[in-house]
DNA sequence: GGCTAATATTTCGGAAGGCTAAAATTTTGG
DNA sequence: CCAAAATTTTAGCCTTCCGAAATATTAGCC
C-alpha cells in the first residue's frame, strides 16, 4: 500500500496509543490533562498574559479564561492586574502551583520510567528517536 | 538530557502537533473527530453491539449510547435489535453513512498527500517510518 | 415453572472543555 | 475629547465524558 494510505489507516490507532500512553503516565493526577498542559504552560512563560495563554495554548481567549478560573479556583494559578496596561492581566502560579507543578513532572518522569522499562533499551531508543522525528518534521509542516 | 527526560519534555509538544496535523486534515469535515472515529470503528467491524463500541473506542457504554445517538441523528447509523439476544442493539451504517465514510476517507487521504508534498521524499518516509515505530512499539507497553 | 443472577442498554445529572457573540474596561490615535 | 482598538469576562450553547439508577432480557438453579 502507498505511504499516504498507510498513513491515513495508522493515525487514528496512532493518536489512541499515544492518548493512552498519556493517561498511563497521568494516572493518579488529580487534575485532568488539560489543566495540567495549561499550568506547564504558564510555569514556563513565569507570567504571562491571558491573550498570551489563548495562543500558545491554541485555545479562544474565552476558553484560556475559564481554564484560569478552573485552576484559580484550585489554588494554583493568580490574576493580577498589570500596572502598566490595567486592561491586561498577568497570570502566574501561586507557591502551590510551583509545587505542584514540580511534583507532578518528576512523577510523570518516573512513570515512563517504569513503562518503558517493559522494552529493551534498542527499542526505548527508537522510540524516542521516532518521537523526535515527528516533532522535528512536523514542525515543517504545521 | 537524558532519554527520558527528552520524552517528558516532548511529549506534549507531539500530542499538540500531532492532534494539529488531525485538524489540518479534517478541516471542512462537517463532522467532530469522534464522531468520525465512531463512523470508522463501525465501518471497519461492520456490525456491532453498543459494548463492542464502547470497548473498542475505550469509553463508557453510556458515552457510546449517547455517541450513537448523534450519528443516528444525522442518519448514518442505525440501530437494530438482535433477535436472538434481545437484550443487545446491533449498530450498523445506514448507505448514506456508508457513502460518507468513504467519500470522507477519499478526501482525507487527498489532505495528508497535499500537506506532505511540502517534505522531501526522505522525510516523508522518515515520518511515516516513525509513526510506524512508535505505533509497533507503543504496542507492547500498553 | 418460577425466582434470582447476570447481561446489555438507556437515561439522568453533573463536570470539563470548547466555541461565538456581546458587554465592560482601558488605552490609544486622530 | 471621542472614536476605534485592545483585553478580558460573561453568557449561552454544544460535545463528550462518567457513574448511578432504571429497564429489559436471558440464564441458572431449585
Amino acid at each position: 500500500m502507498e505511504k499516504i494510505e498507510r498513513l491515513e489507516r495508522l493515525y487514528p490507532e496512532l493518536l489512541g496509543r499515544m492518548g493512552r500512553l498519556r493517561a498511563l503516565v497521568h494516572e493518579g493526577i488529580d487534575l485532568t490533562y488539560n489543566q495540567y498542559k495549561t499550568l506547564l504552560t504558564i510555569a514556563d512563560s513565569g507570567r504571562c498574559s491571558l491573550g498570551d495563554l489563548g495562543r500558545e495554548l491554541e485555545v479562544a481567549m474565552s476558553s484560556a479564561s475559564q481554564m484560569v478560573d478552573r485552576l484559580v479556583l484550585q489554588g494554583l494559578v493568580q490574576r493580577e492586574q498589570d500596572a502598566d496596561n490595567r486592561r491586561q492581566v498577568i497570570i502566574r502560579l501561586t507557591p502551590r502551583g510551583q509545587a505542584l507543578i514540580g511534583e507532578l513532572r518528576r512523577g510523570i518522569v518516573a512513570r515512563y520510567r517504569k513503562l518503558l522499562k517493559a522494552l529493551d533499551p534498542a527499542e526505548q531508543e527508537e522510540l524516542v528517536t521516532a518521537f523526535e522525528s515527528i516533532a522535528r518534521i512536523l514542525g515543517k509542516v504545521t
